[in-house]
RNA sequence: GAUUCAGUAGCUCAGCAGGUAGAGCAACGGCCUUUUAAGCCGUGGGUCCCGGGUUCGAAUCCCGGCUGGAUCACCA
C-alpha cells in the first residue's frame, strides 16, 4: 500500500518527468564505463598528477555547493567519496545551457546516481576534485536521503536510529562508511577462515538444512513442513551429525559454513539465524584442534588487521599465540576458591544457591556446572582462553576423557567474556552414544526442553565405525563481532531478524 | 517473557509546571561568473507512534496497545 507523497518526494517525481520531457532517460539501459573509484584517485593522484587526466567516475551525489555558473559537489561510489567540480560552460559548450541551468542545478538531487567524466587536479583549498567535462544521468532518486555532514571531522546529524539502520540496511550503508568498512571485514574473515582450511587440505561441502529429525546441539528448533512428503522438517540447528557422517563415509577433514536456526530468545548475541563454521578432521583430537583454532584465529586477525591485536570495547585482546589453557575444574577454582571436582548434583545445587545463581529441579550435574562456570568464570575471560574437559553430562556427543572420571574431551574458547567455539573428540563409540542419548531422554522427562533427541540413523552410521575425529563449530557472527569491534551481532547481520513493521 | 528508556518535519533533535509545535541540515524561491558554502535572505513542510481517558483545552497528565534499544531470563 503506497504511502501518501511527501513535498519532497513530490518534487523529486516532478522532476523525473521534466527529465523524460527533457528527452533524458532517468534509468538508461546502457551501461557506463568506469576507469577508477575514488579511493584510487584519491590514493595515487598527489604523487603522480599526470594520471587521471581523462577519468570516468560513477556514483551518487551526495553534497551540492552550487554558486552560480559553477557548483561543488561530492560523487559517492563503492570506495569512497570525492569532491567533483563543474562548470556551466564546460557541460554546455553550445548556446544551449539547460543541462547545467537546469538538469543539473534544478532536476537532480541528493541521492541521484550520475556517471561523470572529466580530469582531476587540485583546488586551491587542497582538496582532489574531478573537473567535469561530461555528466550523465544514471539512476534518479526519488526519496530523500539522510544526510550526514562532517566538517573538521566533526559528525553532524549522524544516522544513528538503530531500528531504521537494520530495516533499513541499504540507507546505513550508503550514509555510514564504517558500516560498510564492517561488512568488509565479514567476509574477509570468511575468506581467511575458507583459505586456511583449504590450504590444510579440508573439503567444503554442504547438507542439509532441512532436516527430518535436528541434532548436534541443545536447542528448540524451526518447525515446517513439507507438503508433498506431508511431513514435519526442522530447520537445522546444528550440522554436526551431517559432517560426522561424512567422516564415516571416508573423508578425512570436511567442513561447512552453516547458516543455523534456533528458535530461542533474541539480543545483542544472538539472531534467531546465525552462521557457524563446523570443521571435522579425522584421526586428530581435541588437543590437536585447540592448536588449529589458535593458529586459525592468529591469521584470521593477521589478515584483516594486520596485526594479532585487536581493539574491542575498552579491551585490546591479542590473539598471538599460545592462548591461556585451564581446565573446566581449574578456572572455576581460580575464581570461586571451590574444588568441585568431587561433588554431587546436591552439593553443587547448594554451591550454586550460595553463589547467588538460581537453580531449578531439571538442572542435571552438567548444566549446574555451566552455570557456575558461565556466572562466575566467563566473562572475567577477555583474552582469547581455552577452557578444557567438561563434565560428561552436558556434551552428550564428546569422547569420555582418557584420564579423568567423569569428564570429556571438549573445550571452548572464550574471548570478551564470550564463548567463541566449542570442540571436541568426538564420540565414536556407539554403544556409548546410544547411552548418552537415553541419558538426554532422563534430561527432557525432568523438564529441560533442550534435550538431545535420539537419532537412529547417525547412530547406524557410527556401528559401522567412526576413525577418531576432532570436532569443531565456530560462532562467525560472534567471531565477526569481536573482529570489528561491534557491541551487538546486528551490527555483523546485514538483515536482523525484525518484527514487520507497521504503525 | 520481565524490567526500563525511547518514538515530534526527509535526517538529528528541542519543546513536557497542560493553552493549538520549533531549530539546524535537507527541500523550494532568490543572492551567488569560476576553486569551497553546514554561506546569506525568504518560503513551504508535521495524523507530535496508535487507541481510549481526564480536561474548557493534551505532543505534554493517566490507562491500554505497537515498534525499537538496554538489562535480565533461555541460548551460541
Amino acid at each position: 500500500m503506497p504511502e501518501e507523497l511527501k513535498e519532497q518526494e513530490i518534487i523529486r517525481r516532478n522532476s523525473l518527468k521534466e527529465l523524460i520531457q527533457l528527452g533524458i532517460d532517468p534509468y538508461p539501459a546502457e551501461g557506463f564505463e568506469v576507469n577508477a573509484t575514488t579511493a584510487e584517485i584519491l590514493e595515487k593522484f598527489p604523487g603522480d598528477q599526470s594520471i587521471y587526466q581523462d577519468v570516468s567516475l560513477a556514483g551518487r551525489i551526495m553534497s551540492r555547493r552550487i554558486m552560480g555558473a559553477a557548483s561543488f559537489a561530492e560523487i559517492q561510489d563503492a570506495t569512497g567519496r570525492m569532491q567533483f567540480y563543474i562548470r556551466r560552460d564546460d557541460i554546455c559548450p553550445g548556446e544551449d545551457k539547460t543541462l547545467y541551468n537546469t538538469v543539473f542545478k534544478r532536476l537532480l538531487d541528493i541521492g541521484d546516481i550520475i556517471g561523470i567524466k572529466g580530469f582531476v587536479f587540485i583546488t586551491h583549498m587542497g582538496e582532489i576534485t574531478v573537473h567535469v567535462r561530461e555528466m550523465k544521468v544514471l539512476s534518479k532518486s526519488l526519496r530523500p536521503l539522510p544526510i550526514v555532514k562532517e566538517k573538521d571531522d566533526q559528525v553532524f546529524d549522524a544516522y544513528t536510529d538503530p531500528e531504521q539502520r537494520y530495516r533499513q540496511r541499504y540507507l546505513d550503508l550508503i550514509v555510514n562508511p564504517q558500516v560498510r568498512e564492517t561488512f568488509r571485514k565479514r567476509t574477509r574473515l570468511v575468506d581467511s577462515m575458507r583459505n586456511f582450511l583449504n590450504d590444510k587440505g579440508y573439503l567444503e561441502v554442504e547438507t542439509p538444512i532441512l532436516q527430518p529429525l535436528y541434532g548436534g546441539a541443545a536447542a528448540r528448533p524451526f518447525t515446517t513442513h513439507h507438503n508433498s512428503l506431508d511431513m514435519t522438517l526442522y530447520l537445522r540447528i546444528a550440522d554436526e551429525l551431517y559432517l560426522k557422517r561424512l567422516i564415516v563415509g571416508g573423508y578425512d577433514g570436511v567442513y561447512e559454513f552453516s547458516k543455523d536456526f534456533r528458535n530461542e530468545g533474541m539480543d545483542r548475541f544472538h539472531n534467531p539465524e546465525f552462521t557457524q563454521m563446523e570443521l571435522y578432521v579425522a584421526y586428530k583430537d581435541y588437543q590437536w584442534m585447540m592448536d588449529l583454532v589458535e593458529e586459525m584465529v592468529e591469521r584470521i586477525a593477521m589478515d584483516i588487521h594486520d596485526s594479532p591485536k585487536v581493539k574491542v570495547g575498552d579491551h585490546v585482546i591479542d590473539f598471538k599465540r599460545p592462548w591461556k589453557r585451564y581446565t573446566m575444574y581449574e578456572v572455576i577454582r581460580k575464581y570461586t576458591g571451590e574444588d568441585i571436582s568431587g561433588m554431587d548434583e546436591a552439593t553443587l545445587t547448594a554451591l550454586s544457591r550460595k553463589l547467588g545463581i538460581e537453580t531449578d529441579a531439571s538442572m542435571g550435574k552438567g548444566k549446574l556446572i555451566d552455570a557456575i562456570f558461565s556466572e562466575t568464570c566467563e566473562p572475567n575471560l577477555i583474552q582469547p582462553t581455552f577452557i578444557m574437559d567438561y563434565p560428561v553430562e552436558m556434551s552428550p556427543l564428546a569422547k569420555k576423557h582418557r584420564s579423568q572420571e567423569g569428564l570429556v574431551e571438549r573445550f571452548e574458547a572464550i574471548c570478551n567474556g564470550k564463548e567463541i567455539c566449542n570442540a571436541f573428540s568426538e564420540l565414536n563409540d556407539p554403544i556409548d552414544q546410544r547411552l548418552r542419548f537415553e541419558a538426554q531422554k532422563e534430561l527432557a522427562k525432568r523438564g529441560d526442553e533442550e534435550y538431545m533427541v535420539l537419532d537412529e540413523d547417525f547412530l547406524r552410521a557410527l556401528e559401522f565405525g567412526m576413525p577418531p575425529t576432532a570436532g569443531l563449530g565456530i560462532g562467525i557472527d560472534r567471531l565477526a563481532m569481536i573482529m570489528t569491534n561491534s557491541p551487538s551481532i546486528q551490527d555483523v547481520i546485514f538483515f536482523p531478524q525484525m518484527r514487520p513493521e507497521h504503525h
